[in-house]
DNA sequence: TCAGCTGTTTAGTATATACTAAACAGCTGA
DNA sequence: TCAGCTGTTTAGTATATACTAAACAGCTGA
């Protein structure tokens, strides 16, 4: 059984590591994802974003730096946006950052 | 006399380019600053924040992502952050951004 | 005129980043 | 049981980034 990796401390992520987590196009069109369909996503659907080695790492760095959850289950992992956590802490921020994603290009 | 530097077309800039840009703690310190004095402020102000060298590269990049223009006048040069296009490119960004910047460390 | 000022550019360095390929771990249906 | 699946980790690479020191450009007051 894999474990689940504990949530980062949102108080210990700073506003810097946020913007910077999403200056990234891929981890911006991941959490943007997750946004839009408000619930727990397999990884799966994100698979035509890049080689599944290149999104595990984005994974890793979305965790890390507090924007995601994520949760193993059988063969699969689910991904969580801490919408209501981030809001929290940064407030406006998330929201601010998904309703100019399309300037992403 | 030194020519001022024409500003970058706001609508080329991309939404990873502003968080990029912003997502440097000197650069955010920067355009906070500017924020907050809402006027044009010489370089001066921002030499506590590093070396001449760094700071005039720092410069550079918020000009070059749009945020800020630079303007040269006899020895000294003014940067004012360019707010308004902004905030019509990317509507709530930069404010949600500089109301959370208590969270940069 | 020119010493001294502000800010820029250049060259160089150390580190971080995004990516790939390959090996790997863990799970599950046949 | 085990082949084949999903997703992770590791090793390696190419590029980008932040920084410094030093040279430089342009301006100006004495």
């Amino acid at each position: 059984m894999k474990e689940n990796l504990p949530n980062i401390d949102l108080n210990k992520v700073t506003l810097t590591q946020i913007l910077k987590s999403l200056s990234d196009p891929i981890r911006l069109e991941i959490v943007t994802k997750l946004f839009k369909e408000s619930k727990e996503c397999s990884c799966a659907i994100f698979n035509d974003l890049g080689k599944k080695s290149n999104l595990s790492q984005h994974y890793r760095n979305l965790r890390l730096n507090g924007l995601i959850s994520v949760r193993h289950s059988g063969i699969h992992s689910y991904l969580t946006l801490r919408q209501a956590e981030l809001d929290h802490r940064f407030p406006n921020l998330l929201k601010a950052i998904i309703d100019n994603w399309h300037h992403r290009f």
